[in-house]
This record gives C-alpha cells, sequence and structure tokens, in this order.
DNA sequence: GTCTATAAGAGGATAGAC
DNA sequence: GTCTATCCTCTTATAGAC
C-alpha cells in the first residue's frame, strides 16, 4: 500500500480509539510504518490535514454501509433492526473501540479547530444526503426519508458512545428497536416492482 | 464558591468543549482562577482525578433534568419531544457547544484511560437506573422503561453529535420524534390518580 | 491553603543528509 | 521519496517559600 494511504488508515485508526488530540504525530508515524518526515513530505499540513484527509475518507466509506446492510431486507424496518444488532456485535468482538472516528472525533474539536469541524460537518452532510436518497428509493417520503436518515445517524453515533462506556449492546439493541418502530410507523410501503407510491421520488 | 469546586467546574466546562486531552492544566488553572499548584493540593490525582470529579458530579446534575423537563407533560411522548426541542435551542443559544461532557469525552477515552471509562461507565448506569425508574413510575411496564431510557439516552447524545457537526437543530427533532413516536406505541398510558397500573412499580 | 518557580519529558514541526 | 537528528514549545507534576 502506498505510503500516504497507510499514513491516513492509520490516522483513522488511531482517531477512533482514542481521538484526535491525544494522537501524537510519533505515534502516527510507528503506526504507519513511516519515519515522521515522511508525514511532513506527504501531508505539509501536518497533523491537522492528516485527520482531514482520514475523517474524509472514513466518512464515505462509512455511508457506503447502509445499502449493503439494509438491501438484503425487504422490510425496512426489520433491516434497521438488523443492522443495529450488526454493528452491536462487531462493537463486542473489536473490545468495545468505535468503529466511527468522525462521532469520536467531532465532539472534541467542533469548539477549536475549525477545519476539522468543516470537514466533519462535510462528512455528515453527505450521509444526510446519500441517505436520504436510499430511503427515498425504498419508498419513504422524501421528508420522512430525511427525517429517518437522522433518526437512524443520531440513534448509531449515541449508541456507540453508550456501547462504549458501558461496554454492553443494551443501547444498540433498544436504539435499534427506536428506530424500527418509528419506520414502521411511517405511510409507505417498500416499493413492489410495477408499482407506484405517490410522494416517493424517482427510482 | 470554595476552590475545589470552582476547579471541578471549570474542568466540566472546558471538557465539554474541547475533551479531556485537548484540556491542559495550565489553561484549567486559569479558568478555575487559582494557580497550578493549588489543583494539585486540593487532588492529588491532578488532572484524572480532578476528570473524574468532573465527569460524576456533571453526570449527576444532567439525570436531574429529566423529572424537570417531563413531569410538566401528561403525555410523555409530547413531553420528550418538547425536551428534545429544548435541548436544541439551549445548544443553538450557547454556539453549539455540546451540553454533556459525559459524551465528549467517553469516546476519546474509553480505551486509553480506565479510570475515566469507569467513571462514564458508573455515571450512565446511574443515568439508566434513574431514568427507567422514572418512565416506570410514569406508567411504562419495567422492560419498556429501561428501553425508552436507552432510546432517549442514545438519541440525545447522537443528537448533540450531529448538531454540533452540522451546527443545525434537525437531528435534534427528528431525534425527539422519532423517540416520541417510539414511546406513544408502547401499552399503558400515564397514570390517573388512584389508578393502578400492572406491572409498574413502587411511587 | 495559596502561590511561584522549575524540573523532566513529550508534543508538533523542520532541516538536511541520503 | 525516505529517514535522522534536532529545535522549540508546551505539557504534567513537584518543591518549597509564604
Amino acid at each position: 500500500m502506498r505510503t500516504d494511504q497507510r499514513i491516513v488508515l492509520a490516522m483513522a485508526e488511531l482517531m477512533r480509539r482514542q481521538g484526535y488530540a491525544a494522537t501524537g504525530i510519533n505515534q502516527l508515524a510507528s503506526a504507519a510504518g513511516a519515519p515522521t518526515g515522511s508525514l511532513y513530505h506527504h501531508f505539509k499540513g501536518g497533523k491537522r490535514e492528516i485527520a482531514a484527509a482520514a475523517l474524509r475518507q472514513t466518512g464515505a466509506a462509512y455511508i457506503q454501509l447502509l445499502p449493503l446492510l439494509l438491501d438484503p431486507y425487504d422490510d425496512l424496518a426489520t433491516g434497521i433492526e438488523a443492522a443495529f444488532a450488526a454493528a452491536a456485535t462487531d462493537m463486542r468482538n473489536t473490545g468495545w473501540a468505535n468503529m466511527c472516528p468522525i462521532g469520536t472525533v467531532t465532539g472534541e474539536v467542533a469548539d477549536t479547530e475549525p477545519l476539522l469541524r468543516a470537514v466533519a460537518a462535510e462528512v455528515m452532510t453527505a450521509w444526510v444526503d446519500e441517505g436520504s436518497r436510499y430511503f427515498a428509493d425504498r419508498g419513504l417520503s422524501e421528508s420522512d426519508a430525511r427525517s429517518v436518515t437522522f433518526a437512524v445517524l443520531t440513534a448509531l453515533e449515541g449508541a456507540f458512545l453508550l456501547a462504549r462506556g458501558l461496554r454492553s449492546d443494551e443501547p444498540f439493541l433498544a436504539a435499534g428497536r427506536t428506530v424500527a418502530m418509528y419506520v414502521a410507523s411511517l405511510p409507505a410501503s417498500p416499493p413492489t416492482p410495477g408499482s407506484v407510491v405517490p410522494g416517493s421520488r424517482g427510482a
């Protein structure tokens, strides 16, 4: 793998475990298998620029999980509950390490690192846009699709946090059940081929 | 106010804005209006011990908001949605500074600071216990009460995170609506004086 | 109990040889 | 493009005067 890719990957991994401030350049260099000089050769902006790249890359990868996890389920609510359960299992198996550096870092730097806050906002906005598009394609109205996207994202990030603190998967299960219940209560069932759902958009 | 109280308060304030790692002893000392020596006089464990005290104190204060915010509403679902909206307004008015140091810090230190992770778990456990008791008193079954507590806490912490990154109150509104919908779907209506709700506990 | 001065080390970043 | 050595700042923590 290319050196700059190794650096970004190592940064993402370290940030999701210990955040931005606690991650040192030397620790990062040794984790990436590169001397400190290489870091500044590839990223003239130093630690901050590496963190920005790591957030962007992880954020983009992260949202791709949505269709991957939900497509297999005909019923959206069922799929969402299953996805939360899967996330819980993943976290348990990795010793309750967070899966999402954006979540770990945003709270930490929102007031002190304008660049990283902006990158986080950019990533989250993309999440909301892509999530809304996906749920709209699954038959929800545009406004419901956006609402569900926020519901999923907030519940997921909150569940990461509580699960990480409590070392329990109970937050995931409760959060998943809650969002699933909400989705199930919405009008417009999943689109069956040939049917036209009023209020839904394109496909 | 006593010096040690000022120190703990300043620590809580700094942690919720910038987390644990980024908060330095000198910054803390000047924020608390005390020289560094005083910090170590009152807290022999240094920064870590001060952080632990701040988390405990804030956590205890935090959960007291639950009855304060929900008691005025006869309908639990309506109250929850209103509470989320109130939190959104509060955050907007404070320039999207986080209201909850436990949330900001837990993600950051869960893998690296065993003591603080344990304190976070202790605080969160108290949240769950007190929340469950409150919702049970409001007429939910014990298992539903616990589930709703987790739903509220995860949605709230997640909404803090996304609202902080996006600088928007949309996450709060969507999260509040979701949890309210879930609560409204549960059996057992709010207890009216004199009625006995099966499965509910004490009073 | 309060405050000053300082120790000992780690932090991010850079220069320049290779 | 890789790596080493180093600069300077800032960190936590302590010692000891008041």
